[in-house]
DNA sequence: TAGCTTATTGACAGCGTTGTCATTCTAACT
DNA sequence: AGTTAGAATGACAACGCTGTCAATAAGCTA
């Protein structure tokens, strides 16, 4: 019933300590053992006791996947990243949600590491930016990958994926300029996000290439959440819409589709009165009507790099994938809900 | 740095084997030596080692969520759940997603059950009314929890949570013709899924109590993807409406948004001149516009039940919690997308 | 072919717990 | 006080694997 290691190494007329081997992929086991032993391993559809082994080892087969998000869409797409390549490797993944308003998150992760003796983990957007969380899994010598919204080659130790907001924010701010518009509200997400910045910057970058100038009014403080686009877009566009917006750039798909929602109540046509453009393109942003114009971020593939790369590091140098992507650019992806001014 | 049962056992002045009783929550240990030890535990602050833990006992402290669902809310509702009351308990989840269209799927789920020992499952629908699974993991003798749409006392075996969709499809419906409607259109769901037959039944079974026939040219078989509920509502409605139907009733809310969508299109007005209802009350149904009214599935309550009765599954007779609650009705949730007959 | 170096393999301890079973207490009886 | 049942505790092996280090086999040089 139970295949042990011993049972394999009985069939193969080796030691166990060959086995061992064998399934770590370690040098120096000659092909032909090798073969025998993954003989014995196929026949009898041996799989190796996790807890054994993170028991034994001193690297563990364990990582965690540490967020802090209310888009479940974002938590899925990082997940099945994640635990497409631990299944590949033979890891095991544990999920840590939290909260960074939680007086007791930082404990909690603690409880967690201690529990499961963790190889490292892998930090998503916001908490991947609190230095508070890196200093002490620094501390306690705990490797991590950090997911961040950025530009390349900030501080980085080789142990973060970017995600280049900026340059995404700024062709998404092209895209509407080129189309003519001239006054473009932004509805900005929590002022604590990176990406919320970075966005910023590149929809300024744009308008300065365009010498257009940059006026806060057309600027909205929201949430990320969908009830603050749909404050955004009556702020920006109050008064019988004072400043002659016609387009509407959302910090995410969210609040664009919040910006929708009240334009929709203000009578307001998409895209003919006013365009309207996400970020994310999150299933949602296709499920707005009409669709919405977003930029493409491909999280399930950020996320497996983000494992590739949390591997590697726990390996230590054996293995050292080269052909790691460590910045990915969302890609424009135009719907319905923008278009030319008219 | 690393503080283990021994540690703590010296400090408390026992052997190592009573740490193990009090923390274990095992009888016959003196409240005495109780208070010792878990003051040494605080002091120490110390964690059980799970890997030692699975190895060295005979049940394991790590579950399994398996599930084959492509809404991201309601895995995440699912998977908090479960996740919270394993934080309680000391438990380790490991999520296993997987498609029952995949060949290799009871194979990657014999792999995962035999690397992480784990102590039992908890099945999501539509796996959870696949008896080749159940099957499965019967012969394998693993312990599993199964959340299922469905009446309760069907073939139970003190095993099941069950989600009364019939009940609420039932409400839904009332709510509609209560108000008027009698031409009700009906997008179902996957053929497949329990969750369909039931929510159908429901409807057939309100409509006959207020003696109207059932007339299968207002059903249309969707998907439970956003799109077929709009290719459902282009259906039903076709032909400038030659049914007169003024409602419909959306199997999940993803269908009832495309339905709701593809009314759009048509330039039908919503609430008046049709209803449109969906089911789950994800958020999504919230940031439609006008807001779908919705049957409330309380997914994060229902998983947290279901892990309960799998703890108590698993340890046998005692701990028994006799206040799980093992079937939910959804509650209609009536908003902007639903009104009278005008 | 002997002699040496290096590649390959194996024996055994130990990882941090729990299960088993033996031992020592405690308290309630004669 | 002397028994004794039963409660409370402890000693030690075992769980399935990996790390260490020693042993053997293979390959190379002269």
């Amino acid at each position: 019933m139970k295949v042990t290691i011993n049972d394999v190494a009985r069939l193969a007329g080796v030691s166990m300590k060959t086995v061992s081997r064998v399934i770590n992929k370690e040098p120096s086991v000659r092909k032909k053992t090798y073969d025998t032993v993954m003989n014995a391993v196929k026949e009898l559809n041996y799989q190796p006791n996790l807890a054994a082994r993170n028991l034994a080892g001193t690297s563990s087969f364990t990582v965690g996947l540490v967020y802090d998000n209310p888009n479940a869409y974002y938590v899925i797409d990082m997940q099945n990243g994640v635990l497409s390549r631990c299944k590949d490797e033979g890891y095991e993944l544990v999920i840590h949600p939290c909260s960074y308003t939680d007086p007791n998150m930082e404990a909690d992760l603690i409880t967690m590491i201690k529990r499961s003796r963790l190889a490292g983990l892998v930090l998503t957007p916001p908490l991947s930016e609190q230095s508070s969380i890196t200093n002490l899994l620094d501390e306690l010598n705990i490797h991590y990958v950090r997911v961040l919204a950025g530009r390349p080659s900030d501080d980085d130790q080789g142990s973060c994926i970017y995600v280049n907001d900026y340059k995404a924010a700024y062709e998404i701010t092209t895209h509407l300029l080129t189309h003519g518009h001239e006054n473009i509200g932004f509805i900005c997400g929590d002022k604590e996000h990176k990406s919320t910045s970075e966005r910023l910057e590149g929809y300024k970058a744009a308008l300065a290439d365009h010498h257009k100038e940059f006026d806060k009014r057309f600027i909205y403080d929201g949430k990320y959440s969908f009830e603050s686009g749909v404050e955004g877009a009556k702020n920006l566009l109050a008064d019988n819409n004072t400043l002659a917006i016609t387009a509407i750039l959302g910090g995410n798909d969210e609040m664009a589709a919040g910006a929708l929602f009240a334009s929709r109540l203000m009578g307001i046509a998409i895209p003919e009165q006013l365009s309207i453009t996400g970020f994310e393109d999150s299933p949602f942003s296709r499920q707005t009507w009409p669709k919405l114009t977003t930029a493409h971020q491909a999280n399930d593939v950020i996320s497996q790099h983000a494992a590739r790369l949390l591997f590697t590091k726990t390996r230590g140098a054996r293995n050292q994938d080269k052909d790691i992507i460590t910045s990915f650019t969302p890609s424009i992806v135009i719907r319905e809900s923008s278009g030319p001014k008219q």
